[in-house]
DNA sequence: GCATAATATATATTTTATATCATTAAGAGG
DNA sequence: CCTCTTAATGATATAAAATATATATTATGC
C-alpha cells in the first residue's frame, strides 16, 4: 500500500475518532498502521514485535487493547481461523466481515456483500434469532497459487 | 440428546471408520460421545475435563488429536469465534459449517445451507479462488434470550 | 488548576495449542 | 500364528494466544 493511501486511511481514523469523541492514540494509530501496510494477515503476536519499532517495549495487552478497539469501530477485522487481524478494505465501519484465505500462501481478500445471503438470513429469522453481525472464511487456494 | 440417537450417532462413526479403514478408538469414540451430549460448544479443555472421567489421566494432546480426526471427518465442527466444537447436526460429513451463535446463552446452533449463497460464491469465483470449504458464524440473540 | 473519565502500563497468569519422541495396538502377508 | 509395517496413543515439555488486575497517566470539561 502506499504511503499516500497510508496517509489517507491514517486520516479517516482520526476524523472519526474527533467526530465520535473517541482519542486516537499513539498505540491505536501505530496498530492500525503496521496491520494496513502488512501483506498478510497480522497475528496479535506479530503486531506486537512491530510495534516494539515505535513504543518502549510493548506488553501484550498494548496491542490487543489497540485492535480490540480498531475491531470494534471497524477499522480492522479479525480472521478468526487464523488468529489474526487485516484492515478493512473498505470505509463500512461494519462489523460483520467476508474473506477468502489462501491456505497455501497465507494471504486474506476481503469480499464485501453489503447484505447478508438470502439463505443464511431466512435460515436465522426462522429461529428467531436477531443478528448483531456475521463473518464467513472462505478457505481454499488463491489464484497465483494455483 | 437420547441415549437412543447417541447410540445410533456413535454406530455411524464406526461404520464409518470401517468403510474408509479408520480406527475408532476410545479416545475418538469417548470425544465425539463428550461433544454430541453437550449442550453447549465445548472447548477443547472442556473435552479434557470430561474425558478424565472415562481415561487415566488424559493430556491436551489427546484430545486435540481426537477433535482434529472428527473434524476432518466431518463429524464435529469447530466453531472459531469460540474455540470451541460442536456435533455435526447432520450426516454429511462436509467440512463446511454455518452457525448462528448466542452471544447471551451460548449455545450454538447449525444451520444447515446445502450450497455456497450466489453473493459469496460469485465473489470467489470472480477473484479466480478455488474453494476447499467455508465457515459463516452468525453472532447475536437466540429467540430464547430475546 | 482541578476533578473525572478515558486510556495506558506493568505484572502475572490463564487459556489454547503443538512439537517431539517413546510406546502400543491393529491389520497385512507370509 | 508370527512379525512387519503403519496408525494411533501417551507423556513431557513448551509455545502461542489472550486476559485479569492493579496502578499510573493523560485529556478534557469545568
Amino acid at each position: 500500500m502506499s504511503t499516500e493511501k497510508t496517509i489517507k486511511t491514517l486520516k479517516t481514523l482520526h476524523d472519526y475518532g474527533k467526530e465520535k469523541g473517541y482519542r486516537i492514540t499513539p498505540p491505536r494509530e501505530y496498530v492500525f498502521e503496521i496491520v494496513l501496510n502488512a501483506e498478510k494477515p497480522m497475528t496479535a503476536y506479530d503486531v506486537l514485535d512491530a510495534l516494539g519499532g515505535k513504543l518502549d517495549r510493548p506488553k501484550p495487552p498494548t496491542a490487543y487493547r489497540a485492535l480490540d478497539f480498531l475491531v470494534v469501530h471497524g477499522f480492522l477485522h479479525r480472521i478468526e481461523s487464523l488468529n489474526a487481524y487485516v484492515a478493512c478494505s473498505e470505509d463500512h465501519k461494519h462489523r460483520s466481515s467476508q474473506f477468502i484465505i489462501c491456505d497455501s500462501c497465507g494471504k486474506a481478500e476481503e469480499i464485501h456483500l453489503c447484505q447478508i445471503p438470502e439463505g443464511l438470513n431466512s435460515q436465522a429469522k426462522g429461529k428467531g434469532f436477531s443478528l448483531s453481525y456475521w463473518n464467513a472464511e472462505l478457505h481454499g487456494t488463491c489464484s497465483e497459487c494455483d
